[in-house]
RNA sequence: GAGGUAGUAGCUCAGUAGGUUAGAGCGUCGGAUUGUGGUUCCGAAGGUCGAGGGUUCGAGACCCUUUUACCUCCCCA
């Protein structure tokens, strides 16, 4: 049988997984350094916590766990008509009650429902975790992958939107990715668009073609609207709109800010939006870091498809790589009413890491020193040498420095060999001289030098390296 | 979920209008070199041509089905 592994999914090789490491690592140092918790959940949910809540198409996506016990005659009957409102396209608890994971938000949310009573408000918790999606694989698209997320939910404070902004700018900062854009829009004055188009029923409708602006243009916007049953007057208010967004310099937020009150000045829900991106630009230009060179854009025209999201939204896109979003997130006032708990707004923002190793690859930013742990490796070429060897690994290890031996003991030629596939900066060689002598022939394998050491020389030149 | 392109050695690919035992480069392994890797030289192994079915005297090539990757749409990280 030919080994194989599903659709969209990947192994990940241990270069593969020191790079993931290095980018989840770096991610959850900024989470941890403004203040966010970490927080894991099952990789399955049950079916009803996770469907209706990403939509229609979200719906589609989400990965099905077949129930166990099918084939018990007891329970045939029952699976039976389970199958049969299946192929209706329904879902039936007699076939399958639970899903993987879609996304890390509305698992949190059930969280925060179950364990309400424990926990200290504001609650900001991060969470990085795989998720699955039964989409189809393209480029940048898997359907396994991880979501780094960070929430605070019972705060309404456009504090934590500045912070969260802040977060992207720092993580993506600190991985010198160049060419970084933080987008941000309100979904309520894209909800005030819809209004004063009049428009206001067609409001999911409005966005998702807007959204497209960047790919298909104004043209395409424009017949996209009309396909979705838009008339002519509302398109020509929404064409006024987004000639908002092209007037302006893109870091231009005042005067594209005060042109957008001024279009939308009917609408009470526009000018709140308006006022909550204002106050979060104001805030996060007192927290910002003046050696981040990433930049934020006020632009009218971001959409984004999670339907809960009810205020701030964002995105971060990255201009040196052809590459969908590598992160997005925003607000959402009642994500945890659907699970019965009213009133607690929340806000959060999630980086893709799998697109973001993808970007960091294409531009060769990752750190060189990732390729391997193991400082040095001693060769075995002399059997009377194995005991003093043991120490050397011993007491290395003890001051904190990867090191191995070559557990067998074959021809030089061939350890040597694996040492450099490895990248193992230094090998260590012990023979019957030097054991004679009580020193280490270290050999580093980038020049070719050698020389001879005591395990105490060794371990000091080690730990400065 | 809809459409398109592709799948030949571990990797990147070649393979003439269907015609003997399917090739190259890189990599792997062995040797030159039983105390010295990354360079060099010599040699070897490795393929039921993604899988299944069909057309044909004959299929890597043509047809159908299936699977996987990539691209577009939908949607999204």
């Amino acid at each position: 049988m030919k080994p194989s592994i599903p659709q969209g999914t990947r192994d990940f090789s241990p270069a593969d997984v020191r790079r993931r490491q290095y980018i989840l690592q770096t991610i959850r140092g900024v989470f941890e350094l403004y203040g966010y918790q970490p927080l894991e959940t099952p990789s399955m949910e049950n079916l009803s916590t996770l469907m209706g809540k990403y939509g229609e198409e979200g719906d589609r996506l989400i990965f099905k766990i077949l129930n166990n016990g099918l084939n018990d005659p007891k329970n045939a009957a029952k699976a039976k008509t389970a199958f049969e409102r299946v192929l209706e396209g329904k879902n039936d608890p007699g076939l399958t009650e639970r899903a993987l994971r879609y996304d890390l938000t509305i698992p949190f949310a059930r969280y925060v429902v179950m364990h309400q009573n424990e926990l200290a408000f504001p609650f900001r918790r991060y969470q990085m975790q795989p998720v699955w999606r039964a989409d189809r694989p393209q480029k940048g698209r898997y359907r396994e992958f991880w979501q780094c997320d960070a929430d605070v939910v019972g705060s309404t404070s456009l504090v934590n939107e500045a912070e969260l902004l802040g977060i992207y700018r720092e993580a993506f900062h600190r991985l010198q990715v160049p060419g970084i854009e933080v987008r941000i829009n309100s979904r309520k004055v894209l909800a005030g668009l819809a209004e004063c188009c009049g428009a206001a029923e067609a409001l999911t409708d409005i966005t998702v073609a807007i959204d497209k602006i960047d790919k298909i243009g104004l043209d395409g916007v424009q017949k996209e609207l009309v396909q979705r049953g838009l008339d002519e007057e509302n398109i020509s208010y929404i064409t006024r709109f987004l000639s908002i967004q092209s007037e302006y310099g893109a870091t231009d937020h005042e005067s594209r800010l005060e042109a957008m009150a001024g279009l939308l000045s009917q609408s009470e829900t526009a000018q709140t939006g308006i006022a909550e991106l204002r106050q979060t630009l104001a805030y996060h230009k007192q927290l910002q870091n003046d050696a981040w060179t990433s930049r934020i854009v006020v632009d009218f025209t971001l959409a984004r498809g999670l339907n809960y999201y009810t205020g701030l939204i964002a995105e971060v896109t990255t201009s040196a790589v052809k590459m969908g979003s590598i992160g997005g997130g925003g607000r959402y006032d009642d994500l945890t009413g659907l699970f019965g708990l009213k009133g607690l707004s929340g806000v959060g923002i999630s980086f893709g890491v799998d697109r973001i190793y993808d970007v960091l690859e294409e531009l060769g930013l990752f750190p060189a020193q990732l390729a391997s742990g193991t400082r040095i490796i001693f060769v075995n070429i002399e059997p009377q040498a194995e005991p003093v060897l043991f120490g050397y690994l011993n007491q290395l290890r003890a001051a904190g420095i990867p090191a191995e031996l070559y557990a067998d003991r074959v021809k030089f030629d061939k350890q040597m060999k694996y040492a450099d596939k490895r990248n193992i900066p230094y090998v260590g060689i012990v023979g019957a001289s030097e054991l004679e002598e009580g020193r280490i022939n270290l050999k580093d394998m980038q020049s070719g030098e050698q020389r001879k050491l005591e395990i105490n020389e060794l371990i000091a030149v080690l730990s400065q390296a």
